[in-house]
DNA sequence: ATGACAATCAGAGATTGA
């Protein structure tokens, strides 16, 4: 089973780029963030015509994510309990049907700049309530994992620049530290499994030329529970995306899962 | 210190992103 994350950075632009990854990339199951969408407004017959079920957790103009999966998905959640008055869509999960059921959580982990200030308040609030979620999910004792833009910058050797984001809600210590409270409940940064070389980036700005100059950021990333990460096989990141017509600014990670 | 780039909504330019 292969299951990827790709923050899409719209979906009425990113059709085409989309499409075509697609085909070439055939994932059973892929995670996507920033929609930009509403419900009503997804092109979701596009893709059941390509084989896939769609669910999406959209709103206006900002933010949203959306599941499409070529297994059956069950148990269809939207949005990260623990803040009822929440409006944004960052959070969807469901269960993918495959010959070992995978419980797979979507997410969009607020930006948080500037800093400081009631945007980095709201990514930390955020993050314990992923971390309560990332609690709640271990204790099923079933392959699970969460998966999406995190908008952390896990340790410099995700970064070109270091020093450059050292005073970025994406890397202050508080952030880190916070991203590795909820590793260390148990779960696998799946990437780091096969890979501690450095330059291994999902972001490029679109400004400055960042992508020639492979001026980048690994922020999009697969945490796995024990149980799925017993199941892992692969894990790679489609840089060559970035260099595409229309490109998001991020790339596909994906995951192949013995399931 | 600022802007650069892209997408959205709207129908110009502000807002958001990382």
């Amino acid at each position: 089973m292969k299951i990827a994350t790709y923050n899409i950075n719209g979906i009425k632009a990113r059709l085409p780029a989309l499409t075509a990854w697609l085909k070439e990339a055939e994932p059973d199951v892929v995670l996507l963030q920033e929609i930009k969408s509403q419900d009503e407004n997804f092109p979701r017959q596009h893709f059941e015509d390509l084989g896939y079920v769609v669910e999406t957790h959209g709103q206006k103009s900002f933010n949203g994510v959306a599941i499409l999966s070529r297994l059956p998905l069950e148990d269809v959640t939207r949005g990260l309990p623990g803040d009822g008055d929440d409006a944004q869509a960052r959070w969807i999960e469901a269960t993918v049907m495959g010959a070992v059921p995978v419980r797979v959580c979507g997410l969009y982990l607020p930006n948080g700049n500037p800093v400081p200030g009631p945007k980095y308040d709201y990514k930390l609030a955020w993050m314990e309530r992923l971390h309560a979620r990332a609690q709640v999910l271990l204790e099923l004792e079933e392959p699970a994992l969460m998966a999406g833009d995190y908008n952390i910058i896990p340790q410099d050797l995700d970064a070109k620049r270091p020093e450059a984001w050292h005073e970025d809600a994406l890397a202050l210590p508080t952030s880190r530290a916070a991203y590795r409270r909820i590793e260390h409940l148990g779960f696998t940064d799946a990437f780091r499994v096969f890979s501690g070389q450095p330059e291994q980036y999902s972001f490029w700005d679109f400004q400055r030329g960042a992508w020639e100059r492979n001026d980048g950021i690994r922020i999009d990333h697969f945490l796995l529970s024990p149980e799925c990460a017993d199941l892992l096989a692969d894990c790679q990141i489609d840089a060559h995306m970035r260099g595409r017509e229309k490109p998001s600014d991020h790339v596909p990670v994906w995951v192949e899962l013995k399931a």
